[in-house]
DNA sequence: CTGAAAGCGCTTACAG
DNA sequence: CTGAAAGCGCTTACAG
């Protein structure tokens, strides 16, 4: 790699100033462009190799192509790597970049990782959280920041997943299917607090709303907050108990996991005996089989609609992102032949 | 946020000079440092707050405290955020930021991946890889580069798991808790290619190797290269047929999430009735009952090693990480009384 | 249609 | 022990 090129050489290649190998190189849309020059400068940087030197155009323009990604914890759950996917293939699109850190929850680290990126000088910054909780903030002038998957108690804009219309279209799938009978696994008053979720009250109002337009209420609902394969073992031994419950709505996918259990055991076969629907769409969905059938919280689209709304500036306080049925046959149709 | 502060600014309140605040707040050991002074600069830095401007110390400097991070695929794997939370620990650790950036394995954006970190000026590269493979790497001068979790057909410095290792260490858990008759899920002589895998030959190798040592073979092999639940489920049947197997080693949790079904399905306890261990540690393995024994694929410690390298300079053409042994009782000790 | 020059905010020889 | 000045590589008023 030989000495990088920079503007003056390629203006001196083509036998004109700077101002004009600057002008041609960016568009600017002047009088000035002959296109003899422009068709120059064009040459002498392709022969170059001349690539600009963001740095030197930062400190110039103050303006870095680049978008600060503070994310709670990457870590932790299968599917940060999805928002990450959707925000660089929106950035990439748009010929930005994207700086990345961890903050945890703690209010100091997400002061110090926005003193971060605000020091890179990003031109704006995502905050993404694995889980829709309400997270503190700080206000920051200048650079548009939107929280992806929570909500800022300063009440920035952000990006959920329509958690309302996802309980509601689960609900509709089954009864649609024809199933009358349907519990659920996973019902938790607890959990609607912002501190934890705010997303679960509208998951549950979605569901209550669909089974009520039927004219219907969940046969038994369990209680439990602690959402793992325990509770939807336990729950489904529970759900055997009541007669002819046809389907169950699973709180998430490793709820769901626990109830194929309980099923399996049981000599239940999933959907011929029992259908089950569920929320997440993790990879554990496409292991069991059958696959299971269940909402998907969309990171990946969170991470590309947070990008979009950052770039394009002036993001709307909240924008909802659909959660895609992933119909993969654990749900069986009552009303077929 | 009022306009940020300059080194000028600092050195206007402190009535001294730039180069002195430049000297005093990057601690330069110079004769230079009559203690008053470098106290006026530290009081006037923190009164206004003051903060260095990356992009004209990148400019001035030519480096940037910027490491560029390409992975091939960070959404297609549950751990590849692991990977990247290395990376971030240590990068944080030693005051350096992360600058992401997604390649698939295509030459050409490979290519362009690193064309970006190059214009950008990162003091270094990770490439990040989720399965172990060959892949081509273009040579570039003056930035070291790290390829984490695979190899580069140009011999790329990298950073690998200890497949080895592991591999004996399995098979000698299995062997010290008295286990004889041992069955294994998921050989392929087709995967060691470095097309495909540039480890698993290892892990074949370590489990050989113990049993060897044991004075023992596997009972019996399965074949097979899809390392998904199926595998395991079909292979665990076959496994069945046999007399006396205490125990199975699976190639990865998905082909032991697979023995689990076909041994519940078939009345058999794990551990009582069968031991299992396996390779990888995903999620999944934690959400069996009871929880999976295996051998985690240490993708934080890979993180976090690759960046160490790179930040040294000159890293060794290959280091190994160890993976260690997650022992969450899926296997039994015949031994004990 | 084109160029000379200033300036973004730093660091570092150089001179004192 | 300290400061004036150059220069990193750009962009953009400003003047012609």
């Amino acid at each position: 790699m030989a000495k990088r090129a920079t503007l003056a050489d390629v203006a001196r290649l083509a036998g004109l100033s700077t101002t004009t190998v600057s002008m041609v190189l960016n568009n600017r849309p002047n009088s000035r462009l002959s296109e003899d020059a422009a068709e120059r400068v064009r040459a002498a940087a392709a022969k170059l190799n001349y690539r600009p030197n963001p740095a030197a155009r930062g400190l110039r323009l103050g303006k870095t192509r680049t978008v600060g990604f503070i994310s709670d914890e990457v870590t932790i759950t299968r599917y940060a790597s999805a928002m990450i996917r959707g925000l660089l293939e929106v950035a990439e699109e748009r010929d930005h970049t994207v700086l990345i850190s961890e903050s945890g929850r703690r209010a100091d680290r997400i002061a110090s990782a926005l003193d971060l990126m605000l020091d890179r000088q990003t031109d704006g910054i995502v905050f993404g959280l694995m889980g829709a909780k309400l997270i503190e903030v700080p206000v920051i002038a200048d650079v548009p920041v939107v929280i992806a998957n929570a909500k800022s108690a300063a009440g920035h804009p952000c990006v959920l997943p329509d958690e309302h219309r996802a309980g509601y279209d689960a609900a509709r799938h089954l009864l649609d299917r024809g199933h009358r009978r349907i519990a659920f696994i996973g019902r938790s008053e607890a959990l609607v607090d912002p501190a934890l979720s705010v997303t679960i009250g509208s998951r549950y109002a979605g569901l209550d709303a669909a089974m009520a337009e039927a004219g219907l209420e969940f046969v038994l609902q369990i209680d439990g907050r602690h959402w793992e394969p325990d509770l939807g073992y336990a729950g489904a031994r529970e759900v055997f108990e009541q007669t002819g419950v046809t389907a169950v709505v699973a709180a998430n996918d490793r709820v769901a996991f626990g109830v194929y259990q309980a099923a399996q055991e049981r000599g239940l076969r999933v959907p011929d005996d029992l259908s089950v629907i569920s929320f997440d769409d993790e990879y554990l969905a496409s292991y069991l089989r059958p696959q299971l059938t269940t909402m998907q919280i969309p990171y990946l689209e969170l991470g590309r609609m947070a990008m979009q709304l950052v770039l394009d500036g002036d993001p709307p306080p909240e924008t909802l992102v659909p959660m895609p049925l992933q119909d993969r046959g654990s749900v069986r149709d009552l009303t077929a032949p």
